[in-house]
DNA sequence: AGCACGCCGACT
DNA sequence: GTCGGCGTGCTC
C-alpha cells in the first residue's frame, strides 16, 4: 500500500473522480480509487495507464471530502483512510444472480402429497419467490419434487440479482406509545431533522429510559424525508436484540455492517448504500466509511464505549469522525448513552451539543440500592474475594428464586502465575505482559498479543516442579469460590473467550435473561445494555480497579461501568441491590456512584481536568515509536524531543519519551512520547511539520494518535 | 513479486 | 576502504 496517491495515464475519454480502477503497480494488478487530477510531479514518459474501470458504483464526492479531512485529522496517510472506505472484495465482479422459485398458480397433473406440501408452503409466504434450499426445508421434501413441480409449469425459475435492494423500512408504523418525555425528546430531534442542517445532540438515559425508541423516531423522520440513517452499535452482542426491535418499530431489518457478515452481503450493503437501495444501516465502528448517497442522521449508541476507539493501524474514534462527516454533509449526530463521555457532556454542557435528559420510566425507583462494602472491614482470607455481606445478598436472592450477578472486570482464572521457588511470574515470550491463566482453556493467554501456551508442570525460570500458583482473581475464580459458597446454586460464567462465536455468547445470554443460573459472574460484556429480568443483585468484586493508576479516564471508566452494571439490577419492578466492594469508599468516584449526583461527579471531572488543561480542555497527541531494539526506540524518542521546535512554536509541551502502557508487543519496543496543546493550537500542522523531516532506520516506525484515550 | 537501496560486518 | 549479505521499501 502506497502512502501517497499515485499518478496513472486515463483512458480515453477520461475517468470520474471515485471511479474504481484497476492499475499496475510492480507486477501486480491492483484496485484503486481515482482522486483527481494527477500531480503531475512523475516523468510523463514512465507513466502507466489504468488497465480497467470497475463496473461499480463510485466513491461518492462526499465521502471523499470526508476522508481526506479525516485523514489529514488524525495524519493518516490517505490511502490507508480510503482503505477503511474501499474493503468490498467483489466489488468489480459482474452482479451475481441466485435462482429463486414461485408458485406460477398452474395445477400439477398429479397432486400428489409432497407436491402439495411444496405448493403450501410457498403459499405460506405470501406468494414470495424462494431459494431452492429454503423451499425444501420448509416443505420436508427433496429437490426431486420441487425439479418435477417445474418441469411441469406449476412453479416458475426466476433470476434475482444478489445485490438487491433491501426490504424498505416503514416509518409510518406505529411505534411503541411513548411516555410524556420520550415523545418530547423524539420531537425535539424530528425538529433537527427537519432543519436540514448539521446539529449533534446528547441523548442521556439509563437502560430502560426508552432511548432507543425515541432514537429510532428520529430514524423514522429521516427515512419519511427519504434520507439515510446510520445506527452505530459498539458491540455485536446488542445487534440481535437491537435488529428486533428495529424490526418491531419498522416492519423490516436494516442493513447490517460488521465483521462477522459474508463477503456477499458485505458488497451488497456497500452497493445498496451507494444506490439509496438501503434506507437505515446498523453497525460497527467501521460502517462510518459506507459510501451513502443521502445520509441524514448517525446515531452513537452507547457513545461513551471506548470500541469507537481504533487503536490499530489507523487511529482514529468513530464518534468524534461521525460527527466530523455529518458536519461536512449537514446531517444530525445523536449520542446516545447512559453515561456519556466527559467530552460529550463538556460539549453539550458548552453549548455545542444539544441535550436531552430522559427519564427512567418508572422513576427514580427504578435505580438500586447502592451501598459501599469497606473490604478494610470484611476482613477477606488471602484468597477469597466475595465478602460475607455481599454472601449474604447472593443467599437471599437464592431463596426467593431470583437471579444474582458478581461483576468483576479480569477475564481468566487469575492475572498472575508466580513460582514459589524463584518468585518469578510468568510473562508472555513476546510483550510485556503477564500471561493470564484461563483454566476454563487449560492455558495460560497474553491478553496483548494472544499468543498462549498449555499451563507448564514446572517453573520455566527455576525449573522446579509443583511451586506454580495463580495470584489474584478473574471469574473463572471467583466463580469457583462463588461455587464452593453456594453448591446448590447454578453458576454461569459470562466472558468474551469463553465463546467461539457471537451466536453462541447471544444464545447464552438469552439463556440467563429466560431464568437460566443462579448466580452469573460476568465481565464488561453485561454491562452493556441487556435485559435480565429476574436480576435484582449486583456484586461488584472490586470497584476499585481503575481507581488507582495515573490515567486521567479511569475515574470517568469506572464511574459509567458502575451505572452501567449497578442499571442491571431491578428492572421489572423489584427493588435492586447493588453492592460496590472496595477498600476506598471514601473516593468520590465511589461517591458519585453511591450517591447518584452525577451532575456532580462531572462538573468535578470537568474541573480537574481544565486545571490541568487536559482534553477536552487541551489536546494530546501520542507518538508511538517501535523498533525490534529498544534502545532505539528510545534514541529516536530523544531526538524527537530534542529537534521539537515546530511544537514549541505553538506552544506545546513534550513529555517522555517513556515506555509506552505496553512496552512490548509482539517482540517489539514501543516507546510513547505525549504532546499537550491548548485546544486552539493548530496541532497537526505542527506535527506534520515535526515529523516531516524525519529519516527512521529500517525496521523503525512513528504512529501518531491524536486525541489519545488512554494516556498513561 | 521482484528489484533497488542502505546498513553492517568481513575482508583487503 | 570496499564487497557482499540481508532486510526493507517501492512500485506512477
Amino acid at each position: 500500500m502506497p502512502l501517497r496517491p499515485l499518478d496513472y495515464k486515463a483512458p480515453e475519454g477520461g475517468v470520474r473522480p471515485g471511479a474504481f480502477v484497476e492499475v499496475p503497480l510492480g507486477p501486480r494488478r491492483v484496485k484503486g480509487v481515482v482522486w483527481g487530477p494527477g500531480a503531475g510531479d512523475f516523468p510523463l514518459e514512465k507513466l502507466k495507464a489504468i488497465s480497467a474501470v470497475l463496473d461499480a458504483p463510485p466513491l461518492p464526492r462526499d465521502l471523499r471530502d470526508f476522508l481526506e479531512r479525516a485523514a489529514a485529522y488524525t495524519l493518516t496517510p490517505l490511502p490507508l483512510m480510503v482503505r477503511l472506505a474501499t474493503r468490498v472484495p467483489g466489488l468489480g465482479d459482474p452482479p451475481q444472480m441466485r435462482r429463486l422459485l414461485r408458485a406460477t398458480g398452474q395445477r400439477p397433473e398429479k397432486l400428489t402429497e409432497a407436491r402439495a406440501r411444496v405448493l403450501d408452503a410457498l403459499e405460506e409466504f405470501g406468494g414470495a419467490a424462494l431459494p431452492l434450499a429454503d423451499l425444501t426445508r420448509a416443505a420436508g421434501v427433496g429437490s426431486s419434487v420441487v425439479k418435477g413441480l417445474i418441469s411441469m409449469g406449476a412453479i416458475r425459475e426466476e433470476e434475482v440479482a444478489k445485490d438487491a435492494p433491501y426490504p424498505r423500512l416503514d416509518p409510518a408504523r406505529p411505534g411503541r406509545p411513548l411516555s410524556g418525555d420520550q415523545a418530547a425528546a423524539a420531537e425535539s430531534l424530528r425538529q433537527g431533522l427537519r432543519s436540514g442542517s448539521y446539529g449533534t445532540t446528547m441523548l442521556k438515559g439509563v437502560t430502560g429510559s426508552g432511548k432507543t425508541e425515541v432514537y429510532l423516531e428520529a430514524v423514522a423522520e429521516c427515512l419519511a424525508m427519504g434520507k439515510q440513517a446510520l445506527v452505530l452499535l459498539p458491540e455485536i452482542a446488542l445487534t440481535a436484540d437491537f435488529m428486533a426491535r428495529v424490526e418491531a418499530r419498522f416492519g423490516a431489518r436494516p442493513g447490517e455492517w460488521h465483521s462477522g457478515m459474508t463477503t456477499t452481503e458485505r458488497r451488497r450493503l456497500w452497493k445498496m448504500c451507494a444506490e439509496g437501495g438501503v434506507g437505515m444501516v446498523a453497525g460497527a465502528r467501521s460502517a462510518l466509511f459506507l459510501p451513502f448517497q443521502n445520509l441524514g442522521l448517525i446515531v452513537v449508541d452507547e457513545e461513551h464505549d471506548t470500541s469507537y476507539k481504533q487503536e490499530d493501524g489507523v487511529y482514529y474514534s468513530a464518534r468524534d469522525m461521525a460527527v466530523l462527516r455529518a458536519s461536512m454533509g449537514g446531517a444530525r449526530v445523536v449520542l446516545a448513552s447512559a453515561t456519556p463521555s466527559l467530552e460529550t457532556w463538556v460539549n453539550a454542557h458548552e453549548g455545542r451539543y444539544g441535550r436531552i435528559d430522559l427519564l427512567s420510566r418508572f422513576g427514580t425507583a427504578e435505580l438500586p440500592e447502592m451501598r459501599a462494602v469497606d473490604l478494610r472491614k470484611s476482613g477477606l482470607p488471602s484468597g477469597k474475594w466475595i465478602a460475607p455481606e455481599v454472601a449474604d445478598a447472593i443467599q437471599g436472592r437464592l431463596q426467593a428464586g431470583e437471579q444474582s450477578l458478581l461483576f468483576m472486570n479480569r477475564r481468566g482464572y487469575a492475572p498472575v502465575t508466580i513460582c514459589r521457588a524463584c518468585g518469578n511470574q510468568i510473562a508472555c515470550n513476546h510483550c510485556d505482559a503477564r500471561m493470564v491463566e484461563h483454566r476454563y482453556l487449560g492455558k495460560l493467554v497474553c491478553h496483548q498479543c494472544g499468543d498462549s501456551r498449555p499451563v507448564p508442570p514446572e517453573c520455566p525460570s527455576c525449573h522446579v516442579e509443583g511451586k506454580l500458583v495463580a495470584i489474584g482473581p478473574g471469574v473463572e475464580r471467583m466463580a469457583e469460590e462463588a461455587q464452593a459458597l453456594f453448591p446448590e446454586a447454578k453458576v454461569k460464567i459470562l466472558s468474551s473467550d469463553l465463546y467461539t462465536s457471537s451466536r453462541a455468547l447471544k444464545a447464552d445470554i438469552e439463556a440467563i435473561a429466560g431464568g437460566e443460573g443462579d448466580i452469573i459472574v460476568g465481565t464488561q460484556i453485561v454491562a452493556k445494555g441487556h435485559n435480565f429480568p429476574l436480576l435484582t443483585l449486583v456484586g461488584v468484586v472490586d470497584a476499585d480497579l481503575g481507581l488507582q493508576g495515573s490515567d486521567l479516564r479511569a475515574a470517568e471508566r469506572t464511574f459509567q461501568l458502575m451505572r452501567q452494571v449497578a442499571g442491571r439490577a431491578g428492572r421489572t419492578g423489584r427493588r435492586g441491590l447493588a453492592l460496590l466492594q472496595t477498600h476506598q469508599p471514601e473516593h468520590p468516584v465511589i461517591r458519585a456512584i453511591l450517591s447518584g449526583d452525577e451532575e456532580g461527579f462531572w462538573r468535578t471531572e470537568a474541573e480537574a481536568r481544565k486545571l490541568h488543561a487536559m482534553p477536552p480542555y487541551g489536546r494530546l497527541a501520542g507518538i508511538i515509536i517501535t523498533a525490534n531494539d529498544p534502545q532505539l526506540a528510545f534514541d529516536i524518542g530523544n531526538h524527537l524531543a530534542r529537534s521539537a521546535r515546530p511544537l514549541q512554536a505553538i506552544g506545546a509541551e513534550v513529555w517522555g519519551p517513556a515506555p509506552a502502557p505496553i512496552a512490548r508487543i509482539e517482540g517489539r519496543h514501543r516507546v510513547r512520547l505525549l504532546i499537550k496543546a491548548s485546544r486552539r493550537a493548530p496541532l497537526q500542522a505542527a506535527l506534520t511539520d515535526w515529523l516531516k523531516g524525519l529519516k527512521l532506520p529500517a525496521n523503525a516506525r512513528v504512529a501518531v494518535d491524536i486525541d489519545p484515550q488512554s494516556f498513561l
